[in-house]
DNA sequence: GAGTGGTCTAGACCACACA
DNA sequence: GTGTGGTCTAGACCACTCC
């Protein structure tokens, strides 16, 4: 067992790590709070006497171990507490799930409408392709930062005329009130990616920023498959946890 | 919604995403097959007459999408299968998961012993400091390449003299024949971060690369917590997915 | 010893954000 | 208009691997 590197040895250690620890000792110390807006790079690179390169490496880094995250071209930005996330856990409601671990949730439904179901959909809905579905785009928001984009399409039959109700009501909800349905998790699948162009502008984020993906397939009571979520996260904006029974 | 501009505009498309596209073509047409080595990277700015910087960025975003890893000093390589990992399922053992999906598995015990608990395990394991533990530390490999590192500790009083025993057999079952125990998952942790300078020594991979933490805590049928599991995953090896009932 | 990846510098130009 | 991050080039030196 050889020691940590990254911690002692100050004398061989790359610059960029010096950097990174620059940081992290502001992060931690709260000198730096959460959504706060770090210094530029150019500055960074005053202050820290390393070429732009060098502190663009750290950052990135930074960036991939979800301690910060960028917004826009605006800069680098501390990140938050993560939203913790249990896979296991058969029910799901954003809204609850983010309110009781403190943090303010809201959404905005960025379009919704009507579409036949083709391919992959087809196929985790386990109809025929040409099936009518809803489909609902949003973005949710977490402490007044976007958090993530959905896709969520949901099968029309079995829960006709409900778009325009999920506009200011949580869907779980929604279908429980409503339709008298019970949503379960079926399939779950998690992956890390970079966002395309078409979430990023969602998200406000730099294009190809990295993410999670999390497909969901939801089942009703009945075992009828209700609606198919696609989620793009920020990377540093999720964790996942799993407490058994 | 936009297009997706990854894909299309080739003409002002960043010079890396070229770079990244020409990678990512060959390893979908199997010119670059599963675990081989890539161009070095000063072939491939010949090859594309792009900047080694630029090169190294478009790698450095494969990697992080898993497409492609690192090892030790000695290149790029395109990425295996994933090993599905289902973290919803209270059952699990490497060995019989790792088979059933085609891959052949083995593990190297890298060292094991006898220490107290202390902190974090105490904690976990909900006794007292000093409570008597063993460790085993270990490599688990996927058809020849190794796959993650694993810090794994048991309460000792509840299976004494286990560790000689687990060097050849899948601990899983060496706890339900010798012990009368059967494991079933109470906690599960999730999470991205930088391998340490301590793990990527064993993984052969170099210092800071990408990888999933997953932190696990097992109790037996009884209720008591036998073993907490740090595992280390290289980042492109597992993926998660969960199927419910 | 030749070639590899890891680190680092010193620039440059662009598109975009904000005042 | 000034400053920001995003992209890119053209080098350099080092430690390590492999032959």
């Amino acid at each position: 067992m050889q020691p940590e590197k990254d911690v002692s040895d100050a004398k061989s250690a790359p610059e960029y790590l010096k950097v990174k620890r620059f940081i992290l000792k502001r992060l931690a110390s709260a000198e730096f709070q959460p959504h706060d807006r770090l210094p530029s790079e150019r500055r960074l690179c005053e202050t820290l006497g390393a070429n732009r390169n060098t502190i663009r490496h750290a950052l990135s880094i930074l960036e991939r171990e979800g301690s910060i995250y960028r917004s826009g071209r605006r800069g680098w930005f501390a990140s938050g507490p993560r939203l913790v996330f249990d896979p296991s856990r058969e029910h799901v409601n954003f809204d609850k799930l983010a309110r009781k671990q403190g943090f303010l949730p809201s959404w905005d439904v960025k379009e919704s409408s009507s579409c036949p179901a083709t391919g992959e959909l087809a196929e985790l809905f386990e109809v025929e392709e040409g099936e009518p579905l809803y489909s609902c785009f949003e973005v949710g928001i977490l402490d007044g930062q976007p958090a993530y984009y959905s896709e969520c399409y949901f099968l029309a039959r079995l829960c006709p005329g409900i778009l325009p109700k999920i506009v200011s009501q949580p869907m779980t909800d929604v279908l429980r009130e409503d339709y008298a349905i019970d949503l379960f998790q079926k399939r779950l699948l998690i992956r890390p990616i970079s966002l395309s162009a078409r979430v990023t502008a969602q998200l406000d984020l730099p294009a190809r920023s990295p993410g999670l993906f999390i497909r969901r397939v939801k089942r009703s009571q009945h075992g009828d498959i209700v609606q198919v979520d696609y989620e793009y996260w920020r990377y540093d904006a999720v964790e996942l946890r799993s407490e058994f029974p």
